[in-house]
DNA sequence: GCGACAG
DNA sequence: ATCTTGTCGC
């Protein structure tokens, strides 16, 4: 079988991801005149609830494409909330120019919440894709083949991004190489949603290191990958669409609960969705070292089995809390990130 | 009312 | 993730 070509990957991948941005404008600017919405109705138009905190964030920045409108968007309780000109007054002024009654603060939803237009409920389609998708069980992954193994992660500057790939010899221990690749993160950060923020970065930078021949062998991402309310975490979805065996590193629980609390330096504990469905492992954390408080939660991604997982992120553990692939990586991006 | 929420 | 100085500890 012959590789696919990751540029071409790149581009597919990159055109399926929709304008969440546009969408939400389009939304703010069919709220009537005298009517508002709520957060939530506007994240729920857009196909998922969990969208209502960065739907917020983003009509609280003055250079938003609707602050002009942004008034017109409440908290569910009623509550006038947040404007971006930082005085709720203002807020309200404008509400009751436009003939909204205003008592402490508050809104009856009742009355003024407005019927908002049926828009493509993006996030449930991408919600849908990362629940369908069946990722195949592997089996014959070969740890002792493994030449190189690869770091991925990206950090952010005032306007583009980085990401960054930094190789490391079998051992995990020793950095061999760093490639980068700096362009713009689209997508907005929404939990569940990180793959299509991140990925079309990626996919560039891998999509270069393809042609160079540097890919690695298997890659730490930093991110979850079966460790997912719908399993299929960045790392999952990474690998899935470019074939590259993948494992997920986090640095916070995204969701679950760890069987056994109790961690000991080197343990892998299980983390499962619930108490009630202890048989489904998701993922595991792990303390890498005595110095630190916080472990981290590692996931299989793609291509590779939860033995073979569990064996090269413990070559790859040193000094740091993250394997060593990890944090080179998130080094090396963020040293260049800083400059931007 | 409180807690959860990858980057 | 980023915004930021000093400070405590190995
Ligand atoms: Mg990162």
């Amino acid at each position: 079988m012959a590789p696919t070509d990751l540029h071409e990957v790149a581009n597919t991948f990159a055109t399926g991801i929709p304008n969440l941005i546009d969408q939400v404008d389009q939304l703010v600017r069919a709220i009537p005149v005298g009517s508002v919405a709520t957060y939530g109705d506007l994240a729920k138009s857009l196909g998922d609830s969990v969208a209502s905190r960065w739907v917020a964030t983003y009509l609280l920045d003055p250079a938003c494409g609707v602050a002009n409108l942004s008034h017109r968007v409440v908290r569910s309780t009623g509550e006038v909330g947040l404007h971006f000109s930082e005085s709720i007054e203002a807020k309200i002024e404008l509400l009751r120019g436009e003939g909204v009654v205003v008592v402490n603060d508050s809104i009856d939803l009742k009355i003024y919440r407005a019927q908002l237009p049926t828009i493509v409920p993006s996030l449930a389609k991408l919600k849908a894709w990362q629940r369908d998708f069946e990722c195949p069980v592997e089996t014959d992954f070969a740890v002792a083949k493994i030449q190189t193994i690869g770091g991925i992660d990206v950090s952010y500057g005032k306007k583009q991004a980085v990401s960054a790939c930094c190789l490391l010899k079998s051992s995990g221990q020793t950095k061999i190489a760093t490639h980068t690749y700096t362009g713009i993160a689209n997508f907005p950060y929404i939990t569940g949603y990180l793959a299509f923020r991140e990925i079309p970065l990626h996919l560039n930078l891998l999509a270069q290191m393809q042609s160079a021949g540097t890919l690695p062998d298997v890659l730490l991402i930093d991110g979850n990958g079966r460790l997912h309310p719908r399993r299929m975490g960045i790392a999952t979805m990474l690998g899935a669409i470019t074939g590259i065996p993948t494992i997920g590193v986090a640095k916070k629980l995204i969701y679950g609960v760890i069987q056994v609390p109790k961690l000991k330096v080197g343990q892998w504990e299980p983390i499962v969705a619930s108490k009630d469905e202890p048989d489904e492992i998701l993922g595991y954390a792990i303390m890498p070292h005595t110095k630190t408080k916080h472990p981290i939660y590692v996931s299989r991604g793609f291509g590779i089995d939860d033995d073979s997982m569990k064996a090269i992120i413990e070559r790859c553990l040193a000094g740091h809390r993250s394997p060593e692939p990890i944090y080179w990586a998130d080094r090396e991006s963020r040293k260049i990130a800083s400059t931007l």
